[in-house]
DNA sequence: TAGAAATGTTTAG
DNA sequence: TAAACCTTTCTAT
């Protein structure tokens, strides 16, 4: 489910419910078998950077947890619900209760661990970081800067919406190659993916889109245009009326306009 | 009921 | 480059 953007409102809220109190923790599924040693202990805090998440123990450790593709969270008062489906790791106190379901990872790390993964880490829009180091990145290579939008090592947290839209936006072609790219354009690209990523969401779903981009004025359709490119195969752009096109690059389906963004 | 797709990453070949 | 992995949800049969 998750680019950076609701990786970090995660952390926010999460450690709004519970930063500085005792919780429980368990795994009804079973497999985050670190469960039991955390259960009853403090959680000092949430960290987040790109797209992972770290709730921090102390000197237990830090619960390390990445989303992949389908996992998610729900919350939610007190009473907690009864167990549902596969069910990674729930963790509550007298007020609050959280289920994680279909990570990729969910697992106790140490302080070492997390340090080796923030040092493969490029800059994150979302933590205050300058673009320098993923300028310079972009500008040594000749991949097309659709993959490398999409390599965390480069820049963290951005996914699959926000490389389509981000591109879009900026009139950049996906295929261009990284050294082709003006730093200009790619201060630019950062400069807007600050903008757009900290309150990207409406109703679960990142918008993108400019509100006078946006067709309005009759019925039901009103605000549905969230996307300009991502998942519009073959529907005409908003801005040009080219047919969105698509292809897979990175191992993942790109979307862009051949009109707004020529080669 | 089966199958595909989904805002992702790692490992193998 | 391809396959594997985690799980839910929506569509087609």
């Amino acid at each position: 489910m998750p680019e950076g953007n609701e990786i970090h409102r995660w952390a926010e809220m999460h450690a709004g419910m519970f930063a500085g109190r005792k919780v429980r923790v368990d795994s009804p599924q079973g497999r985050f078998t670190d469960a039991a040693a955390l259960d009853g202990r403090v959680l000092k805090g949430v960290r987040a950077v790109g797209k992972h998440l770290g709730y921090d123990f102390g000197r237990t450790g830090i619960v390390h947890v990445h989303m992949g593709l389908y996992g998610d969270f729900s919350e939610g008062r007190q009473p907690m619900p009864e167990p549902r489906g596969a069910l990674r790791m729930r963790l509550w106190d007298k007020r609050h209760w959280l289920e994680l379901r279909g990570p990729t990872d969910c697992s106790l790390w140490s302080e070492e661990e997390w340090q080796t993964l923030l040092a493969r880490l490029g800059p994150d829009p979302l933590n205050g970081d300058e673009p320098a180091k993923m300028i310079e990145r972009i500008g040594k290579r000749r991949t097309a800067i659709g993959a490398l939008l999409m390599d965390q090592s480069i820049v963290s947290g951005l996914g699959n919406i926000y490389r389509a839209e981000l591109l879009f936006r900026a009139g950049v072609s996906p295929f261009r190659a990284g050294a082709e790219v003006e730093a200009k354009k790619l201060e630019g690209i950062w400069k807007d993916a600050c903008a757009l990523m900290p309150d990207g969401m409406v109703d679960r779903r990142i918008v993108t889109t400019r509100p006078k981009d946006r067709p309005h004025g009759k019925g039901e359709a009103m605000d549905e245009e969230v996307h300009y490119v991502y998942r519009r195969t073959g529907r005409p752009c908003l801005l040009c009326g080219k047919k969105v096109e698509t292809q897979v690059m990175a191992g993942r389906n790109l979307f862009w306009c051949p009109g707004c963004q020529a080669e």
